[in-house]
Order: structure tokens, then C-alpha cells, then sequence
RNA sequence: UCCCGAAUAGCUCAGCUGGUUAGAGCAUCUGACUGUUAAUCAGAGGGUCGCUGGUUCGAGCCCAGCUUCGGGAGCCA
């Protein structure tokens, strides 16, 4: 193929009056002489000029929206307004033709549910363009920032036999012929005849497996897929999300907020620096949307300033209680708007309270500590029982603005006592977990971690609303294609 | 899983109280124009009204079930 340049490149150049080759997709050709051509990388378009009286009627017929081109021509500062540099195209070759009557992508705006019908296309348009490049540069800004820390970037299986981190539902793994299931005299699924000789499943979390190395690494972290088989159909659930799950050795539950809010403001900016043009566009896509809402539902900033406000202001950290208390006093609960009324101590808290937290009372980013015992996983390490004789977890949920959950963790419970009289409470078998209590067995130390939901950290960060907006191909219940 | 809403042209939607041949904008095609920025102007083609059944002389419209999609809730990241 003859040297091309890319067109993010090409409109960085600043000379003019040399000759490029670039090859790309057509976005719309206008006026039988203008090419709008985009080749990913960048969400601008070079506009190419064609002169119709050199070339072929039946080739500029093919020049239709999502054909593949390959053009060279000269650079020259461009005549019209709307860019700086255009190409003069002297040679022009369709790559791939586009038949326009079948294909499904237009030179107008296409609503996000259609979109995600023909999710294999959507990469062409402008907001997947910048969706997907900013969660690639946050992908990459998580790890950029736990190497620059020297954490250790460890996998953990996405198949386990380890069904007690009570997570949620999982999928099973298994070889077995569904029309020849083996069963034991019991009548039971006889596992031994199965691929791993016992059931397995989809991991839901590899926070156990983290907890493993980190005794001895110190500092790891793992991104990875993580499963979820729960009929969970909202804008923020998927069946696949990336999870990113650090685990530190000597951290306390400060160290681990501390590290949590650290990592989501460095990403932030990463992203602010490296995807400009991207949160631009979404920014003024945002906007656009807003402006269709009534007055009362739309958001006081739009995406870069919340962005901006993220990085320049620290998190609310408060603790259950303290929750508790300025929910009891609040207005919506007071005038009863709340659906689920605060009344007592030990209640989980319901959406509606933690958009109030974040959204009403502290509007901004909230980091809740210290939550109930009962209401959180054996793994958390026990405070002591306060005056009042209530008994809490070292838990620490972050939650953010029009997403809620964004990251939930905690101090572990490393004192080996504590944690099997706490598995034994909540009926978690611990021969088969053998293999993580030997890290309380053999020089048990404290330490903390936490999961970030990946794609609802993209959420935050694209302004896009539903989270099948912002992983290539979502799965969710009733839908796994491509 | 629960509550609410939706499904009509390629897309976004309108379609009154059930009544003749189901409409619009955009897209597409044809032609004109030729420095356009989602180009513009003129014309044309394009429909199993989600599926199954029911009510009725007659159903896009009413009823029931199903499917899918959207919003909210629960579970959570």
C-alpha cells in the first residue's frame, strides 16, 4: 500500500503545499465536491476536494457514506470556513464501496437504542469514535498510574471453583452434555465427570485471589472481566464488566480512600489531557441533550466543568451514621418524599438516599464508611461495638453523581478468629476456603482494597447515561449478540 | 424479578371517537446547482402498522397473551 499518514497527523502539520496519501471511510460528500473523510484517528474529518470534471460520474457515485477510500492529493490551506487544511485530491481509489440504500449509518443523528441494535456499525459515529477513545485512555491511565505506584498487575482466574464471595449469581462452567447429565444415587449433578472434576464458574471477583498476592507483594491490582448472572436490567448493570480490584498489604481503611480517590482524579485528568477533542464533542453532545430537558431536570454543569470540580474538590467522607443522621433531618425524608423513609439505625440505604447525599446535600463525590455489620460481606475487618453497642464494618462505598456505586471496598478482617467466627455467622463453608484463611494462618498482616466498576467510571466520564453505551458489545439479560 | 411506558417506511415520529387508497421530516434514488460544512432546490420510489389470538359488519386504533426495547426499583461495580 502506498505510505499514508494518518489524518490526526496530517491536521497537526502545520506545512501545507506537500503531498499526502490518506485512506479512511467517508462521512458525507457534499455538493459533488467535498469529502468529509474520518479514519479513527482522530473524531475530526479532513475534508478532501475533488474537481468533477477530472474524474469519473461513475465514480463519484461510489463515494457514499461508509465507503473506504484511499486519496492523494495536496495539502492546501482551505478556501472555505470549518478547517484549516484540505486535501486536493489528484488520485482517488474506492478501497471498499458502501451501498447507500443498505447501509444503516446516515448523515444524520441516530438515537443511542438504534445504535446499540447495530452495535458493529456504531464505532463509525462520532460519539462511540469518542466514547471508545476515552475508555481506552482510561484503561490505560489505571495502569499507568498502579505501575508509576509499583503495584504489581496480577490475573486472577475468570474460572473458579469459588462460589462464597457472595457477589451474586453466577454463570456456570461446565462441559457437561446437557441432554446426558451424570448424576449421583442421590439424583444429584455427579461434578467428578465434569471438565475441572467439580463445578466451576465465571469469576464474580478476583478480590480473594488479590488478597493472596498482595501478602506477599504488598501492593497489587487486577482489571479484568468479571461475571454477573443476576437479572439486573438498569442503565448501570451489565452480565460482563471490567472490574479493576487493587489489594494492599499494611493499608488501613484511610490509606485505601485515600489510594481510591488518588486514582479516580488522576484518571479523570489523564483523560481531560489526552482526550480533548473527545470530551469536547461529548461535552457539546451533553449540552445539546440538556437542552431538550425541562429547565428543572437539567444538570447545573455541563460534563468538563463536573469533571473539573471532581479534581479540584476532595471527596465528602462520612461515616454510615453520620448518613443516617443527615437523611433522618432532610427534607424528603421529613415531608415523606422519600419512597423508603429513614427512621432507624442499620437500614440499607436505597438510591434515592445516596442521589440525595451526592446530588442535594454534598453535591459532590461521597465516600460512606463504617456501614452495619449485617448489611456487608464476611470479609470486612469488625469495628469495635460503639457506645451504643452497634457493630460496624471498616467498609468504605465511593458514590458519585448520576451513577452512584462507582467503587465499594474495604479494610480486610485479618485477624483469623474474627473472620472464621464471621463466616461461621453467615454460613460460609470454610473448608473450601482454606486457601484464602492460611493468609490469616501464616504472618497475617492488615490490608484493604476495593473494586472500581470500570465502565461506570467511562459513564462518569463520557456523560453517556446507560451503560451499554460505553462497552463494545454489551451483555446483558436476553442479549448477547455479536 | 417488580412497576410504568413503547413497538407504524432505512431512521425519528404523527395517525382524532374503530370507517374509503396509512402521512410528515430526514435518509435513499433521479435531475439541477457547483466552495460545501448534517449543502441547497425540484421530483420519484419506499409499509406483513412487533407476533399470536379475540371482539366487531369493519381493527394501525379496543381486549388478552407473548416477544423485544426504553425508564424506574431491587441486587451491585
Amino acid at each position: 500500500m502506498a505510505k499514508r499518514i494518518k489524518i490526526k497527523d496530517l491536521l497537526n502539520s502545520t506545512d501545507s503545499g506537500q503531498e499526502a496519501t490518506v485512506m479512511g471511510w467517508v462521512k458525507t460528500f457534499r455538493n459533488n465536491q467535498f469529502i468529509a473523510i474520518n479514519d479513527g484517528s482522530t473524531i475530526k474529518n479532513i475534508q478532501a476536494v475533488v474537481d468533477f470534471n477530472s474524474f469519473d460520474d461513475s465514480l463519484l457515485k461510489r463515494l457514499t457514506t461508509g465507503a473506504a477510500v484511499s486519496l492523494t492529493g495536496e495539502i492546501v490551506e482551505s478556501l472555505g470556513k470549518g478547517q484549516r487544511i484540505e486535501i486536493k485530491v489528484n488520485t482517488l481509489e474506492i478501497l471498499g464501496d458502501s451501498d447507500a440504500e443498505k447501509f444503516p449509518l446516515q448523515p444524520k443523528k441516530h438515537s443511542l437504542e438504534f445504535l446499540r441494535e447495530i452495535a458493529h456499525l456504531r464505532f463509525r459515529t462520532n460519539t462511540f469514535n469518542a466514547v471508545f477513545k476515552v475508555r481506552h485512555a482510561l484503561a490505560f491511565a489505571v495502569h499507568k498510574f498502579f505501575n508509576d505506584k509499583g503495584f504489581l498487575y496480577l490475573h486472577t482466574p475468570i474460572i473458579t471453583a469459588s462460589d462464597a464471595e457472595g457477589a451474586g449469581e453466577m454463570f456456570r462452567v461446565s462441559t457437561i452434555d446437557p441432554d446426558h447429565i451424570p448424576r449421583n444415587e442421590d439424583g444429584t449433578v455427579n461434578y467428578k465427570e465434569d471438565f475441572f472434576g467439580k463445578a466451576t464458574n465465571l469469576t464474580v471477583s478476583g478480590q480473594l485471589e488479590g488478597e493472596l498476592a498482595a501478602m506477599a507483594f504488598g501492593d497489587i491490582y487486577t482489571f479484568g472481566p468479571t461475571f454477573r448472572a443476576e437479572n439486573s436490567n438498569t442503565t448501570r448493570h451489565l452480565a460482563e464488566f471490567w472490574m479493576i480490584e487493587p489489594e494492599m498489604a499494611f493499608y488501613d481503611l484511610n490509606d485505601n480512600m485515600d489510594l481510591a480517590e488518588e486514582l479516580l482524579k488522576y484518571v479523570i485528568s489523564y483523560a481531560l489531557e489526552n482526550c480533548a477533542d473527545e470530551l469536547e464533542f461529548l461535552n457539546s453532545r451533553l449540552s445539546e441533550e440538556e437542552k431538550l430537558k425541562p429547565q428543572a431536570d437539567r444538570s447545573e454543569l455541563d460534563l468538563l466543568s463536573k469533571l473539573k470540580f471532581c479534581l479540584e474538590n476532595n471527596f465528602e467522607r462520612i461515616t454510615y451514621t453520620e448518613a443516617i443522621q443527615i437523611l433522618r433531618n432532610s427534607k424528603p425524608n421529613q415531608k415523606k418524599q422519600f419512597k423508603y423513609l429513614i427512621d432507624s439505625w442499620g437500614a440499607d440505604l436505597q438510591s434515592e438516599h445516596e442521589r440525595f447525599l451526592v446530588e442535594k446535600h454534598f453535591k459532590k463525590p461521597v465516600i460512606l464508611t463504617d456501614y452495619p455489620a449485617d448489611i456487608k460481606s464476611f470479609y470486612m475487618r469488625l469495628n469495635e461495638p460503639d457506645a451504643e453497642g452497634r457493630t460496624t464494618v471498616r467498609a468504605m462505598d465511593i458514590l458519585f453523581p448520576g451513577i452512584g456505586e462507582i467503587v465499594g471496598g474495604s479494610q480486610r478482617e485479618e485477624r483469623l478468629e474474627k473472620l472464621e467466627n464471621r463466616m461461621e455467622e453467615m454460613h460460609i463453608p470454610s473448608e473450601e476456603m482454606s486457601w484464602y484463611l492460611d493468609t490469616r494462618r501464616f504472618g497475617s498482616a492488615p490490608h484493604a482494597g476495593f473494586g472500581l466498576g470500570f465502565e461506570r467510571l467511562v459513564l462518569f466520564v463520557t456523560g453517556m447515561t446507560n451503560i451499554r453505551d460505553v462497552i463494545p458489545f454489551p451483555r446483558t439479560p436476553k442479549n448477547a449478540e455479536f
